[in-house]
RNA sequence: GGGCUCGUGGUCUAGCUGGCUAUGACGUCGCCUUCACACGGCGGAGGUCAGGAGUUCGAAUCUCCUCGAGCCCA
């Protein structure tokens, strides 16, 4: 049976290429035939794929590591069983309190319900130093996408950071919800549109979906494991939060930052609202070029319909054919006004006719023109897509009815030159399609002063730094202000009314808000002719105005000057936002405070998919949280977000890296338990004391990765301190000192205490280092390793100053004698716990290992400083260009030539000056060592020279 | 069209103020059932550092140009 059990080797690889072919493609699936079959033989009624097999051939003793389908159905499992005789017999592992496997779903399931919110809560009467963060509000989708999960990843990193160094941080949470998204999605759902039903009704509906998304991201975010500060949550279309953003609208307004002002907006005619131009989707359509004569020019324009808006004809400067046109005024055709010709840089000579018409407004290029040269308005449709009466004729036809009827008219009159097809992107409503138009209105705006923003910004620490740089190209080049009315129904009611009577503005008193003034009337009179009929404003608020003031939200900001929190110690955010969330917020931050909004920006990078591209419904390259959650695990998916790029950067999501962090997850698992199942009363005392040199030489390199960690922290270098990390646990720890000192552990000597202490010591170190990147995991371990101690979260951040340079030079000695020891037994053919014989090592100094060399080898160790009687050969010359770059500059190629000429004996007591190009040059001291060789006669001993240590091999025979 | 960023083995990535044999992961190939871990260990192959020019004793790194990609904005 049991040889039935153990596969041939080569199967068994290929096995395993196929277990992890399947892991990486994300799915369990039921077995090949084969594992089946030989799992069927042992305990039939168990379905199960085999992962891996421990056993030995004529022992009893097998492991073997299924996963297995319940026979009651359910989520499979996977466990440990251990085969005696020929039943399996299911057991989960050797020690009861320390499982062999680390089950990250159970771990981190169990954490996040240990874990209390109030834990997390941001304590105002605290002396602790305050550290506030202005988290992001996300717009409440009802799902939490990857991108922000990156950035939530890094605001959790930080904020778990600076609670063990003893902040008192606020990581708060806020929800951005108005917008027009959630006003389709309304739509879409109960099957109405806005106009179906009351404003109130309406808003109620969107207010409705957007708790239940918010309840759903919530959840996304707990799964996450991030600490959030639950008691600081915010939620923008809530009052309390809402008649902030009214009351800064108002003092905004009367330090004369608001105004109002006839302007262009994007239009939907079918729609009949305003739509920002993220709402604006591009079709490429084929349309008709129309060439007709303008007053003795050619002109040509997809859009004839428009002629009655013509506001004037502009050609380039340099072109000939129209230089003289200069200054004249052209006759505008069928209704008559003058229009004068103008001439911009922007025209393309080569399109078209070289000339255009300018009209209020065909596209975006007009709005350009018209604000640019100062042009007059003229409005020739309306808000239902309708001809107005300036457009005599064709007053009340559709816009594409009186283009077909202007050109018909253009045949007649003998005007229309010449039809040719046009290939033409164009601006269409996201929702309907409908082609937008430009349309003037009267919107609300917010002066842009750059130099105010900029000195703010100056003071900000930015992160990458030449993030700053986008902002300042944006702000010295923003040509208008900040339009902020909308024609929406779910946001924030602009608080104003106008007087019937006289028309004059009437605004609440600030301890009179919220208000909706389509809901209600003004409290007091019209202050200027007294009348008490006033019309409520219909507009409402661009959701960057509830958003800009998160700051001041969050930092207490009660509507009296400065807030007691202001300014914050952090804002967290997307690239991609720069221009708008980021400059808004310190825009709205100097209005109303005069200061900056916080000490520091961190900007994060988009997530790309797969293929390079960002994330995108349209290319399906969407990436869903929870889909990394059930397979990898929170902590995983975390590690991800730190290791995946240098902050700031783009990262492009891949399973590849999500598959790394599990493996180090499992590693560190493995480590852990080795360590824990040391650990007895001497290892967990301090006053243990630890003496032997692979000891030190681990606790010296514990405390320089806790050094390395720590700046990489303070410096946001995530990725560069999760590094940091694993280099130290996977290859110092694991493969180094734990394979070094194993033997001695075993061994129950008077060495196995210090060992043991170290272990303690490096494991409580490393989760500490660890418990802001993987919390759970963190937790989990530092729960065994010290059970009473509570939460690592709030144990202080790793300290650890140990410095011991003569552990540092001979540990290091001592562990690549191991280490390259180890690789030529491998070479040679042996297994590595076989017996090695004896070792002699000469070295220039004698190392103190307490035996461990010697043990981890299977070798019996003698170290001699004396010179071995060997022959000594010079192999080549090493070269320290440093050294030599910068004292011989020019010369530095000869010189190295020069060099390797010499003599052996020369080599090893380098002259003082050298004979090069016709001239003495003074040879720098430590510009050069050579590598020997070393040979030996007659014996049968083999030599291996390692650093400046040689060892002879006498193999046991 | 403008701004910003980026281009490093098959794939992804580190490399900041120029100086060891260009880092690591995944993949790939070979060897190893080792008492924490086969989700492991050891070893190998694989690189014109996008291309070109310049500065320098020395360039993946600094400068300029070309090509390509991404993001944001017109």
């Amino acid at each position: 049976m049991e040889t039935d059990f153990v596969p041939r080797i080569r199967e068994r690889r290929a096995e395993k290429r196929s277990i992890r072919r399947e892991r990486s493609q994300g799915g369990w699936r039921r077995g090949a035939a084969s594992t089946n079959a030989m799992v069927r033989g042992m305990a039939t009624q168990i379905p199960a794929r085999i992962l891996s097999k421990i056993g030995r051939r004529d022992g009893r003793a097998f492991r073997v590591t299924v996963q297995a389908w319940p026979a009651t159905g359910g989520d499979r499992l996977r466990e440990v069983y251990f085969l005696t005789g020929t039943t399996l017999a299911a057991r989960m592992a050797d020690s009861p309190e320390i499982p062999a496997h680390y089950d990250f779903g159970e771990v981190e399931g169990r954490w996040q319900r240990n874990w209390r919110d109030e834990e997390n809560y941001f304590d105002p009467a605290s002396p602790k130093p305050r550290y506030v963060i202005d988290t992001p509000p996300p717009y409440p989708t009802g799902n939490f996408h990857i991108g922000n999960a990156l950035n939530w990843c890094y605001i959790d990193f930080i904020a778990r950071y600076k609670r063990m160094r003893g902040y008192n941080v606020m990581f708060p949470q806020g929800w951005d919800c108005h917008g027009l998204p959630t006003e389709v999605k309304v739509e879409e759902t109960h099957h109405i549109t806005k106009n179906d039903v009351s404003r109130e009704e309406f808003r109620s509906m969107c207010r409705e979906l957007t708790a239940k998304n918010i309840a759903l991201m919530r959840s996304t975010m707990r799964g996450l494991g991030f600490s959030t500060d639950w008691s600081h949550e915010y939620i923008t279309m809530l009052p309390e939060y809402y008649t902030k953003t009214q009351r800064s609208f108002l003092q905004m307004f009367h330090k004369g930052y608001i105004y109002q002002s006839e302007h262009p907006v994007n239009f939907c005619t079918r729609c009949e609202t305003a739509i920002a131009y993220a709402e604006v989707t591009y079709d490429d359509r084929k349309t008709t070029l129309h060439h007709f004569d303008f007053d003795g020019v050619e002109i040509a324009t997809t859009r004839p319909e428009l002629l009655a808006a013509c506001v004037a004809v502009a050609v380039h400067p340099g072109d000939e054919r129209y230089r003289p046109l200069s200054g004249r005024k052209l006759r505008v055709p069928f209704f008559g006004h003058k229009v004068p010709v103008i001439r911009d840089e922007a025209v393309d000579p080569a399109f078209g006719t070289g000339a255009v018409m300018i009209c209020t407004f065909g596209d975006k290029q007009d709005v350009h023109w018209w604000k640019q040269h100062g042009l007059p308005l003229r409005k020739a449709i309306d808000r239902q897509g309708r001809m107005t009466g300036i457009a005599k004729g064709y007053e009340g036809k559709r816009v594409d009815e009186a283009r077909a009827a202007i050109v018909g008219d253009m045949k007649k009159q003998g005007i229309l030159k010449g039809q040719r097809d046009l290939e033409q992107r164009v601006g269409t409503c996201w929702r309907c399609k409908t082609p937008i138009e430009i349309l003037s209105g009267r919107q609300w705006f917010v002066r842009v002063k750059p130099d105010e923003i900029l000195r703010a910004a100056r003071e900000i620490t930015w992160i990458p730094e030449h993030m700053l740089i986008r902002l300042e190209n944006w702000v010295t080049q923003m040509e208008w202000d900040w339009c902020i009315s909308r024609q929406r129904i779910f946001a924030t009611p602009i608080p104003a009314w106008f007087c019937r009577k006289c028309h004059a503005m009437i605004l609440p008193e600030e301890e009179d808000l919220p208000v909706d003034p389509t809901q209600e009337q003004p409290k007091k009179p019209c202050p200027s002719c007294g009348a008490r009929d006033a019309v409520g404003e219909e507009d409402v608020l661009d959701t960057w105005m509830d958003s800009s003031i998160s700051v001041l939200h969050v930092t207490g900001w009660d509507g009296a000057g400065t807030p007691p929190f202001f300014p914050a110690q952090l804002r967290p955010q997307g690239h991609d936002i720069i221009r708008t969330w980021a400059c808004y917020t310190i825009l709205r931050s100097v209005a109303l405070t005069g200061r900056k909004p916080w000490d520091g920006i961190l900007v994060n990078g988009m997530v790309l998919g797969e293929d390079g591209f960002k994330m995108s419904k349209s290319r399906g390259n969407i990436i869903a949280p929870e889909e990394i959650l059930v397979k990898y695990g929170a902590d995983a998916f975390r590690q991800w977000g730190a290791a995946g790029a240098a902050t700031g950067s783009d990262i492009m999501f891949n399973w590849n890296d999500v598959v790394a962090a599990s493996r180090f997850q499992t590693k560190l698992w493995n480590i852990a338990r080795f360590a824990l199942l040391q650990l007895d009363d001497a290892a967990r005392s301090e006053a243990t004391p630890v003496t032997a040199l692979a000891d030190r030489w681990l606790l010296s390199r514990l405390s320089d990765t806790v050094a390395e960690v720590t700046r990489a922290m303070e410096e946001y270098q995530f990725d560069r301190a999760l590094r940091a990390i694993r280099e130290f646990a996977w290859n110092v720890l694991a493969d180094e000192y734990i394979e070094l000192v194993k033997g001695r552990l075993y061994a129950k000597g008077s060495g196995r205490a210090g060992a043991g202490r170290a272990l303690a010591v490096t494991l409580d170190t490393l989760c500490r280092l660890l418990a802001p990147f993987l919390p759970h995991f963190a937790d989990e371990v530092y729960h065994h390793l010290a059970p009473g101690n509570g939460s690592v979260h709030r144990q202080p951040w790793a300290e650890f100053p140990f410095s011991d340079p003569v552990a540092v030079r001979d540990g290091g000695r001592l562990i690549r004698l191991a280490s390259e020891l180890r690789r030529y037994k491998h070479e040679q053919g042996l297994a590595l716990n076989a017996p090695f014989g004896s070792l002699t090592i000469y070295g220039a100094q004698a190392i103190d290992d307490g035996g461990d060399l010697g043990r981890a080898l299977n070798a019996a160790v003698e170290w001699r400083t004396e010179a071995p009687r060997l022959e000594r050969v010079v192999k080549e010359v090493r070269f320290h260009r440093a050294v030599v770059g910068p004292a011989l500059r020019k010369q530095a190629g000869a010189f190295m030539e020069a060099v390797k000429q010499l003599p052996p004996e020369q080599l090893e007591a380098p002259p003082a000056t050298l004979h090069i190009g016709g001239g003495d040059v003074a040879v720098p001291p430590g510009s050069f060592t050579p590598v020997f060789s070393y040979r030996i006669e007659g014996t049968a001993v083999d030599v291996v020279t390692i650093g400046d240590a040689v060892v002879a091999i006498r193999r046991a025979s």
